[in-house]
DNA sequence: AGCACGCCGACT
DNA sequence: GTCGGCGTGCTC
């Protein structure tokens, strides 16, 4: 019989090959494919091509695992022709790692031959009858029986030379804890237990979506544990989809103590070994507790019956990787595939989400008390242009430039002498994000990018934050040879950190930036570090926003409050409500009462004010008024066209094309082509086209229809993101 | 995606 | 005269 298999591939259609006996849909195939071998899925029964059945190649192997749902299928389908992409590279995020496939890990473990240890004209011993003993009723490892028995490796050896033990090979598998539902409840609130009982009704009544709605600090992850608790009772599996940051040990820890054992993880940082085993436990059904970066959505769960979106405002649930969606709507999509219910935890849920709620498409539970004694902490404005930044000595007795206004300064000293934790947030990472030359005015560039490289001085480099691009910091300006004229411009959090070790000499500092510590195991020793209060003042990026919990940090500086606001990005302002708010919530999670300075140069600015406020309705109305009239997300649909390569002149050309074969009707306009705001990316040439279309028109339907009509190169990339995010 | 085929410029 | 640049096409 001939099957159609979709292959990991950037294809879109299927590949014929024949079958010996009876295929099943969504079984997984090893088949050759050009001069690759390559696994696929069983997608088509009969034939797809009009080829001749002599140039069909058979099926090399049938892989012993078991067969793709037809719900993991269709899912598979709709995410590729939703955001425009392959078929086969969307199914490849399904398989996860060519690896698995491969010949599985063995492990040797040793029975009773049944030869007795007269027979094998050994000695007895108390040693070796413990080992018989031992193997009685299982076979296990060297190692296993070393230690069960309590013997040598050489008590082992011997029995096992003179035959009275025998190996045998089986393999190697993982064995995954069984959370356990009971473990160690945790006393809720009323209200945390009436959202918790809310959440639990829905586990096992088919799909339904509920916005979990509470302040930061009231307690979420407890709430929704609840109804993990729920699914795993039922004995299925929960996917908990994190923002892959927030992954960190904190975060496992309070699972952990919950249940009882550690949940399967699911994020880029896997290395082979732990992404097979973690994939087998996955489709087995062993693994029942899956908590993963948006990836994980994609996995071959064996029997779903609960998911979890955290933070599911968070912008990186939508970004870029084989193929680029957003994680939290695709999610939703699984659930309903699925038939599960799905929990959408935030405390500052993104207008899609509201709107979901208004029109009763989400159901919402809220949260409005945090945690016991704490309250909502007090947010005040500082104004830069009244409150400016006072020059500091440095260790040359010269001024440097400062960023903390002095009624900043005066803060940060008093909860010094007052013994309680500070933390300082600037979205910027390095020392300074742009290096200029005093004498010819001369820019620092990165080479492959339209962008200023980033100095690091900790790192004694100069960065590019878009392509990676790294170099030595130049004594001298590269342009005019001035040996004094290059000058550091800007704040970045290293600099940052310089005044405060300069202002408080005896302060702790700790700094915590995305690549400084890149790791995870990096970034949860800071977090263990500030938690044990080895840290008085914390200075960090975006990853300070993460839900961590510091209960004796009373003190948040937000050091530069303009910078999301100025982006022409269309969620510029929600994400720094959101950024801004995250940030806020981590003061006082404790008994104290937490204060948060905000420094900015519009202190009049809507944003802000909304924030000073804690006035989450005044800044969803305003936004909502602002999106409803330019007819953007939710209120109309959204997708960037970005034409890339390294030749300007062709690039430029093809944009043109696709600009003057653009669709515009009455419910369809198209923007562009202009360059994008990152020109040069990577060494390749970048413009942009915008389609706008009212929420009725199929988004994706006109894009076909358009890009079909322009022959495009291979040197020329047209990509689609649809609703984009980033404005690069 | 990978890889082969094929057609034009700078070299021993 | 070749080596190799990458633009184009194919893989069941």
């Amino acid at each position: 019989m001939i099957v159609g298999v979709l292959l990991p591939l950037p294809f879109n259609d299927v590949f014929d090959y024949k079958i010996e006996g009876e295929p099943v849909l969504g079984e997984l195939v090893r088949v050759s494919f050009g001069r690759e071998v390559v696994v696929g899925a069983v997608w088509k029964l009969g034939k797809s091509s009009k080829l001749e059945d002599a140039k069909i190649k058979p099926v090399l192997e049938r892989l012993n695992f078991p067969p793709l749902s037809a719900e993991l299928m269709k899912f598979i389908s709709f995410v590729a022709a939703y955001n425009m992409a392959f078929q086969g590279l969307v199914l490849k995020m399904a398989l996860s790692v060519k690896a698995v496939f491969d010949d599985a890990k063995m492990t040797t473990l040793y029975k009773l031959s049944g030869k007795t240890l007269a027979e094998a004209k050994l000695k007895n011993s108390d040693a070796r009858w413990r080992v018989m003993d031992l193997l009685k009723h299982f076979p296990y490892t060297r190692a296993e029986i070393a230690k069960g028995a309590g013997v040598g490796q050489s008590v082992i050896k011997t029995m096992i030379d003179a035959g009275v033990l025998v190996p045998f090979q089986v393999e190697a598998k993982k064995s995954f804890g069984l959370p356990k539902p009971d473990f160690s409840k945790v006393q809720l609130t009323a209200e945390q237990q009436a959202a918790a009982d809310e959440l639990c009704a829905k586990v096992g009544s088919g799909f339904s979506v509920t916005l979990l709605d509470g302040v930061t600090g009231s307690g979420k992850t407890e709430v929704y544990f609840e109804a993990v608790a729920q699914a795993l009772q039922n004995g299925k599996q929960v996917l908990i989809m994190v923002p892959e940051i927030s992954l960190t040990t904190q975060w496992l820890g309070r699972f952990e103590k919950r249940f009882g054992v550690k949940p399967a993880c699911w994020h880029s940082g896997l290395g082979v070994r732990e992404r097979i085993d973690n994939w087998i436990g996955i489709v087995e059904n062993r693994a029942k507790v899956v908590v993963g970066a948006r990836s994980a959505l994609f996995l071959p769960y064996a029997d779903l019956g609960l998911m979890v979106v955290d933070e599911s405002h968070d912008h990186t649930f939508k970004q870029e990787d084989v193929v680029n969606y957003q994680g939290r709507d695709m999610a939703v999509v699984r659930a309903k595939m699925e038939q599960v219910p799905i929990v959408l935890a935030t405390a500052t849920p993104d207008l899609e989400t509201i709107c979901n709620v208004e029109s009763g498409k989400y159901d919402v539970v809220r949260l409005e008390s945090r945690f016991a004694a704490a309250e909502l902490p007090e947010i005040k404005i500082i104004d830069l242009k009244k409150d400016k930044p006072q020059k500091y000595p440095n260790d040359k007795g010269q001024l440097n430039v400062a960023w903390l206004a002095p009624t900043l300064v005066t803060a940060l000293k008093d909860n010094l002498e007052k013994g309680e934790q500070s933390m300082l947030f600037l979205n910027r990472r390095g020392y300074a994000p742009l290096t200029i030359c005093r004498d010819c005015g001369y820019r620092i560039q990165c080479p492959n990018c339209t962008a200023w490289l980033t100095e690091h001085r900790k790192a004694k480099s100069l960065v590019c934050h878009h392509c990676g691009y790294t170099t030595s910091i130049p004594q001298r300006c590269p342009d005019c040879g001035s040996e004094d004229g290059l000058t550091a411009c800007g704040p970045g959090v290293e600099r940052v950190a310089e005044e405060v070790s300069r202002r408080f000499p005896t302060a702790r500092i700790g700094i915590l930036s995305s690549d400084l510590t890149s790791t995870l195991n990096e970034v949860s020793a800071v977090i263990a570090q500030m938690e044990r209060r080895e840290i008085d003042i914390m200075i960090g990026t975006q990853i300070l926003a993460k839900g961590h919990h510091f209960p004796s940090l009373t003190l948040v500086g937000i050091v530069d409050a303009d910078l999301g606001l100025m982006g022409s990005d269309l969620r510029a302002s929600e994400r720094t409500f959101q950024l801004l708010s995250q940030v806020s919530g981590r003061a006082g999670r404790g008994d104290k009462k937490g204060t948060v300075y905000v420094q900015t140069l519009y202190p009049e600015n809507a944003v802000l004010q909304a924030l000073v406020h804690n006035d989450r309705e005044k800044f969803v109305a305003l936004e909502k008024q602002s999106r409803k009239m330019l007819k953007l997300p939710p209120f109309g649909k959204l997708a960037a066209v970005i034409v890339s390569g390294a030749n300007q002149a062709q690039v430029e050309k093809i944009a043109v094309y696709l600009g003057q074969y653009a669709p515009n009707t009455e419910m369809i306009t198209t923007l562009g082509p202009a360059p994008a705001p990152i020109f040069m990316l990577r060494g390749k040439y970048r413009f942009r086209l915008l389609l706008k279309t009212a929420r009725a028109i199929n988004i994706q339907e006109v894009l076909r229809a358009w890009l079909k009509r322009v022959q495009v190169p291979s040197s020329v990339r047209v990509e689609v993101d649809i609703d984009p995010y980033s404005f690069m």
